[in-house]
DNA sequence: TAGCCGTGGTG
DNA sequence: TCACCAAGGCT
């Protein structure tokens, strides 16, 4: 035990104190039904709730309940969270209301079963929803941890997982794990913060180890990471006579899954930017078109690695598109493209195009 | 175990 | 500018 019994209940109850009268006023919190639950924790998934709050509003709008989302098609659950980023999620999301919408009960046994649907989302619907005794685990609360525990490996490793994950279990509050849970989220999100925590303002200070070292910011301890490449992409907008562009959803398990794209892809060694654009769209539909005038050059980081995209506009010139290497294509007017999902990167493209 | 999967804010 | 990192899951 990394605390005495009367540590930890002092503990439970200042934190779980602290949470209710510090608690941010979140849309998910003021009915914290199975939906509303559920939706958060999806969007929340490596996601800041700034970030979530307006597709979380967007979503309960356009899908009130479990039933209505797992009746909508696809593609308009995709479209709705397009710019959000990990489409994976949408699908998942997509997905488990599909499975869960024609139960008569849900509970802890048929959360797990879901796709989209880890430890940390587990536990957390599970304990804010059911009332269930399961701990989370998520960034904020490896850090919080690491700091009481002043833990001497990085949460990351196999040891300091192991220890993240029998302290949390053991401050667990029993009677009220979905407050707890949440309380030490909160305290990790607003005052545990990674860099310039306020310890001052902290209400478990007494207890934290990092503190009384004395650097507190040293700690959760950092695993190296590997550098991100760079890589340069070539895409086309595709122009028939008629005016119609051509575009291609991607493969659904890839980068930037079931999203819609400018065909395009990535420049080989010695290979022209011009000849390197010609070449994916044929490769990807089997279509030859001549390269013209470069017409944008974006900067784009995806979690890890970096890109330049180039830009041209082409000329169709001959073949009829195949679904080569994405798994659908269309002919599109300008003034369409906007009720497509395009991954950020090719947002400037999609306002230029559509006039906007 | 470690790499893949987005985007936006921050210092 | 750039690394870091955020209510992670899947393979």
């Amino acid at each position: 035990m990394a605390f005495s019994s009367t540590d930890r209940a002092a503990l439970r109850k200042r934190l779980l104190s602290w949470y209710r009268r510090h608690r941010r006023d979140l849309p998910w919190r003021r009915e914290p039904d199975l939906y509303r639950v559920l939706l958060s924790e999806f969007m929340l998934q490596q996601t800041r709730v700034e970030q979530a709050l307006p597709y979380f509003e967007r979503f309960l709008k356009a899908f009130p309940d479990l039933r209505a989302l797992a009746a909508a098609p696809a593609q308009e659950v995709l479209k709705l969270w397009e710019g959000l980023g990990y489409y994976r999620r949408a699908r998942h999301l997509h997905e488990t209301a599909k499975r869960l919408a024609p139960l008569k009960q849900v509970g802890v046994a048929e959360l797990a079963e879901c796709p989209g649907i880890g430890p940390y989302t587990h536990a957390a619907i599970s304990s804010i929803v059911f009332g269930a005794a399961l701990p989370v685990v998520d960034g904020n609360v490896n850090r919080v941890l690491a700091r009481l525990l002043a833990l001497a490996e990085p949460p990351e490793s196999a040891k300091g997982r192991r220890a993240i994950r029998a302290a949390a279990a053991e401050l667990l509050a029993p009677r009220a794990p979905g407050d707890f849970n949440q309380a030490l989220m909160e305290l990790g999100a607003t005052v545990c913060l990674p860099r310039g925590p306020q310890c001052l303002l902290c209400p478990v200070q007494a207890w934290c180890r990092a503190k009384e070292r004395g650097t507190p910011e040293a700690w959760p301890l950092k695993r190296p990471k590997p550098a991100r490449p760079h890589k340069q992409i070539a895409a086309a907008i595709v122009r028939r006579r008629d005016g119609k562009i051509l575009i291609a959803q991607r493969l659904s398990g890839a980068l930037l899954g079931d999203l819609w794209e400018f065909p395009g892809g990535k420049r080989e060694p010695g290979e022209s930017l011009e000849a390197a654009c010609a070449r994916e769209v044929r490769e990807e539909l089997g279509v030859e078109v001549d390269v013209g005038a470069k017409v944008f050059e974006i900067e784009h980081g995806y979690s890890h690695f970096t890109i330049t995209l180039h830009v041209f506009e082409c000329a169709y010139r001959k073949g009829k598109p195949r679904a080569l290497g994405c798994q659908a294509f269309a002919w599109i007017r300008e003034d369409e493209l906007s009720r497509y999902p395009f991954p950020k990167a090719n947002h400037p493209i999609v306002a230029k195009l559509s006039g906007r």
